[in-house]
DNA sequence: AAAGTAACCTGCCCGC
DNA sequence: TGCGGGCAGGTTACTT
C-alpha cells in the first residue's frame, strides 16, 4: 500500500505524537511479523525505553530509541499505524472497530496513549536492531528522491546504466527509494513517457522532465497526505484519508479516458502490476 | 541479464 | 445468494 508520501505522512504523525514517550509495555498478537530479534528480546528491550525521534528511509519507518536500538517498520501492502491518545480512546476504539481483528501489535505508553500496528494482509515487517548495525536492506536502498543527493546528473547516470524499462527502474528500491505503483504510473503519465521505454534510451529532455516530475508529484502527494483509494486501505495515524487520490490522473482509472486527450486509457501488466497508459500521450 | 511468475495473506468486487 | 476468479499501495525467490 504505502509509498513514500504515505509513509512520510505517517512518520510526521509519529514525530508529533511519540517523541519522548516512554513505552510501558508491548503486546504481541502476531509474532511472525517481528523478524528480529526473538520475541522475548524484542519485548524486554522495548519495555521502559524512550522514543528519541522518528525518521523515514524509502518506505521504511525508523523509530530511534534511547537504548542504542532502532525499531524499523515496513508496512507492506496493508500495514497501518493507529495512535490512540489517552483522552479519546473510546471514540477511537469505535472508529477502528471493524479492523480490530487485524491488530497485531500494541505499544502502551506511560501516559496512557497507545500505538497499534494493524495489517490485514500481514506483509508488513518489524525489526529492532542496534543503531550501528543497520538493516542490510536499508543500506542498499537507492537515492532518497527528495534529498539533495538526488541530482539530475546522478539520476541521468542511473538511467544510462539500465537497459530495463523505465517503470521498473523508477520502482527499483535499490535505485530510487520510495516510488511504488501509484506514483510510478502518475510520474510516467505526466512526463508523457511510455512505461515500457528502455531507461537508457530516453532523451535528455525526457530525463529532465521525469526528474522534475518525480519530485513535483511526491511533494504534492505529501502535501495532500498521500493517496487513499476507495477501499481506504491507507489512512494516517489519526485515521484520516489522504487526498492525493482526488487529483490522480491515471492510476486505478479503469474504463476511463485520458484527462489530457480523451482517448481511452489502456491497462497493461508490467512486472505483474497494473499499469495505466494513454497510448496517445505516452510515447 | 532482463523479465516473468509465484509466494506471502485477506478482503472485496465482478460475472455467472 | 453463492461461488470462483481476479485483483489490491510490496518484496523476495525462483524460473525462463
Amino acid at each position: 500500500m504505502p509509498e513514500l508520501p504515505e509513509v512520510e505522512t505517517i512518520k510526521r504523525g509519529l514525530q508529533n505524537e511519540l517523541i519522548n514517550k516512554t513505552i510501558e509495555r508491548v503486546q504481541i498478537k502476531t509474532p511472525t511479523l517481528i523478524k528480529m530479534p526473538r520475541i522475548n528480546e524484542f519485548l524486554s528491550k522495548l519495555q521502559n525505553s524512550q522514543i528519541i525521534n522518528v525518521k523515514r528511509r524509502g518506505k521504511y519507518i525508523i523509530i530511534n530509541i534511547n537504548i542504542d536500538y532502532q525499531l524499523i517498520i515496513h508496512l507492506g501492502m496493508s500495514g497501518r499505524l493507529e495512535f490512540h491518545p489517552n483522552s479519546e480512546k473510546e471514540n477511537l476504539t469505535k472508529k477502528y472497530e471493524k479492523h480490530e481483528k487485524h491488530n497485531h501489535l500494541y505499544f502502551f505508553f506511560e501516559d496512557g496513549s497507545e500505538l497499534i500496528y494493524n495489517d490485514v494482509r500481514k506483509f508488513g515487517k518489524l525489526w529492532l536492531l542496534r543503531k550501528k548495525k543497520n538493516l542490510s536492506r536499508i543500506e542498499t536502498l537507492g537515492y532518497e528522491p527528495l534529498s539533495e543527493e538526488f541530482t539530475l546528473h546522478r539520476f541521468s547516470k542511473l538511467l544510462k546504466n539500465s537497459t530495463k524499462n523505465i517503470k521498473k527502474v523508477l520502482m527499483d528500491q535499490k535505485k530510487i527509494a520510495g516510488i511504488g505503483n501509484i506514483y510510478a504510473n502518475e510520474i510516467l503519465f505526466q512526463s508523457r513517457i511510455h512505461p515500457l521505454r528502455k531507461a537508457n534510451l530516453l532523451s535528455k529532455n525526457e530525463v529532465k522532465l521525469l526528474f522534475m516530475n518525480i519530485q513535483k508529484i511526491l511533494l504534492e502527494a505529501i502535501e495532500l497526505k498521500g493517496t487513499t483509494m476507495v477501499d481506504e486501505s491507507y489512512i494516517d495515524l489519526e485515521g484520516n484519508k489522504g487526498r492525493y487520490g482526488e487529483v490522480i490522473k491515471v492510476y486505478g482509472k479503469k474504463n476511463s479516458i485520458c484527462p489530457v486527450c480523451g482517448q481511452p486509457l489502456e491497462i497493461i501488466r508490467i512486472e505483474n502490476r497494473s499499469t495505466f497508459v494513454c497510448p496517445n500521450c505516452q510515447k
